[in-house]
DNA sequence: TTAACTGATACTAAATTAGTATCAGAACAA
DNA sequence: TTGTTCTGATACTAATTTAGTATCAGTTAA
């Protein structure tokens, strides 16, 4: 059971990288390279974020795209929300056509706790923690994640 | 963002439909006609819960299947690992191969532990526990699931 | 005026999920 | 002992979602 998809895998790569250079745009195809995100995919994947002003972008020569605010305020839950709708444990347990009294099912009770938890936890983490934690282990030299070794 | 498929759905209400005839076997078909789920499509649900012991079944006519242990000795999780496998956020959050420095990920911490916490929620929720949140639901005639009205 | 960019969108391929079909064999009952 | 009702096993198809590619128009800077 896979729960973040590629689209949401490369978002957060990307915003990380970009929230790494603060102030500097880059472009697509340098992301690309830099993270090994296939091209064609990522430029979707950001035109998508500039659509959802989490990035702003440039067009031109020397163009390319920059963090559209602080690290801090860009939610992994936003991203993933982007990508792959509303966190949510089944459409509706017990029915394909949602049911009209909802509110009432205690099956739907447990399950939605279940997914205020999950909301709730990936709203804490934020692009600007992911960089933290990603500096604070650079200096401290320990390892880091699979782009740099193996 | 989907949690739960169609196979963890069915087998869901199938051991919520066994757990509240104790005792008593139910046919495949007669499963299939109760909850409305496509009879071909339970069966192989059926078998996999049963080869996971979840489910007893008898052959030859009269036969059918029940469940293979207390209500309260199945957990959601258990049917989700089944059917969906272990529950985790992403296989590696920056690599597609394994990084072999996993444990010093700090990303892969804060992943790691939303998924620990979902499927400590999962391993809470029990067929017993469902069935006893209905039959109050029933008792004190409140609207229920979807297959009992519009 | 050309090279380096993004915007928009159509398209294809791969993988997963959902659902169907078939045949063999067990148990029961007449 | 034969027909009927059931599960075991497994192959198959269809639908949907996810992943990835391609193309063309327009913008900007040198
Ligand atoms: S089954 Fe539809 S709301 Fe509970
Ligand atoms: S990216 Fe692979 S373990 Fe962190």
């Amino acid at each position: 059971m896979k729960v973040l998809n590629k689209h949401t895998d490369y978002a957060v790569r990307a915003l990380i990288a970009l929230g790494m250079k603060p102030g500097s745009r880059m472009s697509a195809k340098a992301l690309s390279d830099d993270q090994g995100i296939p091209y064609q995919f990522l430029r979707r994947i950001l035109q998508e974020l500039i659509r959802n002003d989490l990035v702003t972008s440039k067009e031109g020569a020397g163009g390319g795209v920059a963090l559209a605010k602080d690290p801090d305020g860009i939610r992994v839950r936003d991203v993933i929300e982007i990508f792959q709708g509303r966190v949510q444990v089944s459409e509706c347990m017990f029915r394909k056509q949602l049911c009209s009294n909802r509110t009432n099912c205690v099956l739907r009770h447990e399950i939605m706790r279940i997914e205020q938890m999950v909301n709730d936890e990936f709203s804490k983490v934020t692009i600007g923690k992911l960089i933290a934690d990603l500096k604070r282990v650079e200096e401290t030299g320990r390892v880091l994640h699979g782009e740099n070794n193996q």
